[in-house]
DNA sequence: CGTGATTACGTTTATCGTAATTATA
DNA sequence: TATAATTACGATAAACGTAATCACG
C-alpha cells in the first residue's frame, strides 16, 4: 500500500470515476494509474470501483469505507507535510483565502495589510466566489481559510469560527424621504423599489424573512452580488439599497446617506471556514488572530480537534 | 514521502532511538532504515532526530509533532487494511484479548466459547497480564481488545467501555466463625488474618481504601495475583480471602464458604479498552457484544469516534 | 575495542511513460 | 466510431542488502 495508490483512487472517485481525467490532474500516465488502482485492490482484496466492462461505473461499498479513510491519511500526510514546512522554512509559503465580496472589500484589507508587512516571505492569495464556492474550496483543500456569513453549515469537512456580527443598513440618495423616517420601518422601506444581494449572499435570506413575517412582498427591482454594484444604482435614483453596515463609509460614498436597519433584519454572523482536522502553519494562525482578535492559536485548535464545536462569539 | 519511512522514525523512537533494533523489528537492513529516514529528513527539511555525531539522542521538537502526526497515519493506514480484510477475507483472522486473571478465568469463558463456534475461521489469541500491561497492549496494537478493572485510564491512546460491575465476597473454610455474622462488618473482619489480591489488581486499591476510612489496619498475611491462589490458602487455613464474587461458585469451591462484601468495599466496573480511532472488524464487534451484551456495534462506534467518552453502565 | 551509524556499491524490484490492444457507449 | 481502460514493454529510478568505513563511549 502506497500513498500514491490512496491519491489515485480518491482523485478517480472525485473526478466521477474518470481515471483518465484523475490521471491529468496528478501529471501522471493514465494507465500508470490504472495498474495502481489495480495492484491495491489485490493487495487489499477488495474491489473498490464497480466497472461494466472496462468503464469504471461507481464506487463499491468497501470502496467507500477505503476512499473515507484513505482521504483521513492523505489529509494527515498533507498535515505532516506543512508541519515541516512550518519548522523548517521559516516564514514563507502561501496562504489562500477564500471570501466573499463584502469581506474582501470591506473587512479583510485592514488584516491583508498588516499580515502582508508582517510575513514579507508568504505569498497571499485572495479569492473571491460564492458561499458555496468558499465552503468547497477550504473542503477540497483548494483555499486554507474561507470566509463567508452563509452556507458554510453543512458541509461535515469544515469546522467554522464565528468572526463578528453586524448588521444591514439603508442607503438612499441624499434627500430622499425616507431619511426624514427615523428609525426606518418596515412597512414604509416596503413601498419603495429596493436594490440589494443576490439570493444566498450576504444575509439575504434574513432579510427576505424578515419581510414575510410582516406579510410585506416588496419590490426587489435589481439584485446584485456585491455593495458597489447596489451603491452605483442607488445614486441612479433606481431605488433604495439594503446592504450590509460594512460597506458603507460616509466620506467615500458621497451623495448617499445611511440609516440603520439593525431593528428591522436579524443580525449576521461572520464565519470563518476551515477543514476540520487540518494542521496550520504558525503565519496561518497569525492571519486569523489579525482578522478576528478573539480567535487565538489555543481558541482555533480546539475547534480543530473537533473538541468544542459550540463556540460562542 | 513513504508509509514505510513513517514505520522506520516511528519504531525508531518507541525503541528509544536505537536504529538497528528497529530495523531489527521491521525485518530490514539497519543502513536502509538510516538512508531513509536522512530522506525523510531531507525531504522536509527538518531533523526529526537529535544526534551526538552518529548516534541517535533523542526527538527533537518538530520530530514530536512529526512522529505523533506519523503515527496517526500508520493507525488508519493498518485500519484501512483491516477494512479491505473484513471485506474480502470473509469471517477469517486473528483476535487478539487481553485479559486480567479474574476476567480470563472466570468472565471470559462464555464468550470465548460462543465466539470460537461461531467464528471457526478466527484464531483467538488470549494474553494473560496486569492491567498495565494490558493497556500498554493495546495502545501499541499487540492486543485488539483489553478486559481489566483497573489501570486503564491515564492512557490517551485509549478509550474504554463499562462492561458490568461487580463487588468482593469474603471467603472461609467452612465452618469459621466469621460465617455466622452476616452482615459480615469491616471490624470484625479486620481481626483476621488477610488474603486477597496483589496491589494494582481487580479491585485491591478499594479494598485498601474502604479499610482506611475506618482507620482500620487489617493484617494481609499473603497476597496473589489471582483468586485460585486465595482460595488454596484460606482451605488450608491461612485467613479468610477476599476475592471477586465473580470467582467464586459454591459447586466448585466446595470446603469454601462465602458472604457476600458488597456493603464493605466500594463497587467495582470491568472495563474493556480499545486503541483510539481503530477500526474493529466485524468479528471483533461480535467479540464485544457477546461479552457484554449492552456494547453493540453502535455504541462502540459512538466511542471509538471518541464522539461519547462519558458512556454510563 | 565494541557497539552502532553512515557511506559505497551492486542487485533487484517497482514505477513511469509510450505504444498497441481491447472493450464500451 | 470515438472514447476510455487494460496490456505490453522498455527506460529510469528507487529501495534493499552486503560490505566496508567511521564515530562515540
Amino acid at each position: 500500500m502506497k500513498l500514491q495508490q490512496l491519491r489515485y483512487i480518491v482523485e478517480v472517485a472525485r473526478r466521477g470515476m474518470n481515471v483518465s481525467e484523475a490521471a491529468e490532474a496528478l501529471y501522471t500516465s493514465q494507465p500508470g494509474v490504472s495498474k495502481q488502482i489495480k495492484l491495491l485492490e489485490d493487495e487489499l482484496g477488495v474491489t473498490i470501483f464497480e466497472r461494466s466492462g472496462k468503464r469504471f461505473t461507481g464506487v463499491t461499498e468497501p470502496g467507500r469505507a477505503i476512499i473515507a479513510s484513505a482521504e483521513r491519511i492523505l489529509l494527515e500526510a498533507e498535515n505532516l507535510k506543512r508541519l515541516g514546512r512550518d519548522f523548517s522554512g521559516g516564514d514563507t509559503g502561501t496562504l489562500t483565502v477564500a471570501a466573499t465580496h463584502t469581506q474582501a472589500r470591506y473587512a479583510l484589507p485592514p488584516a491583508v495589510k498588516e499580515f502582508v508587512a508582517q510575513h514579507p516571505g508568504v505569498q497571499l492569495i485572495l479569492h473571491q466566489g460564492t458561499p458555496a464556492q468558499i465552503a468547497d474550496w477550504v473542503e477540497k483543500g483548494d483555499a486554507d481559510i474561507g470566509i463567508a456569513t452563509e452556507a458554510l453549515d453543512n458541509h461535515p469537512g469544515l469546522v467554522t469560527l464565528p468572526v463578528r456580527q453586524w448588521s444591514h443598513c439603508i442607503i438612499a440618495p441624499a434627500g430622499h424621504p425616507i431619511l426624514q423616517q427615523s428609525p426606518v420601518s418596515l412597512h414604509e422601506l416596503a413601498r419603495w423599489p429596493l436594490i440589494t444581494y443576490d439570493a444566498a449572499f450576504t444575509g439575504r435570506s434574513g432579510i427576505n424573512r424578515a419581510f414575510e413575517r410582516q406579510g410585506l412582498a416588496p419590490q426587489v427591482v435589481l439584485t446584485a452580488l456585491d455593495a458597489d454594484v447596489i451603491k452605483t444604482y442607488v445614486i441612479l435614483g433606481l431605488g433604495l439599497g439594503i446592504i450590509s453596515a460594512l460597506a458603507f463609509d460616509p466620506e467615500r460614498d458621497a451623495g448617499l446617506e445611511a440609516r440603520s436597519a439593525e431593528h428591522l433584519f436579524e443580525s449576521n454572523t461572520t464565519r470563518l471556514a476551515l477543514r476540520r482536522g487540518v494542521f496550520l502553519r504558525r503565519y496561518e494562525y497569525d492571519f486569523i488572530t489579525r482578522f478576528a482578535p478573539h480567535l487565538d492559536r489555543r481558541a482555533v485548535e480546539r475547534v480543530l480537534q473537533g473538541g468544542g464545536e459550540a463556540y460562542q462569539l
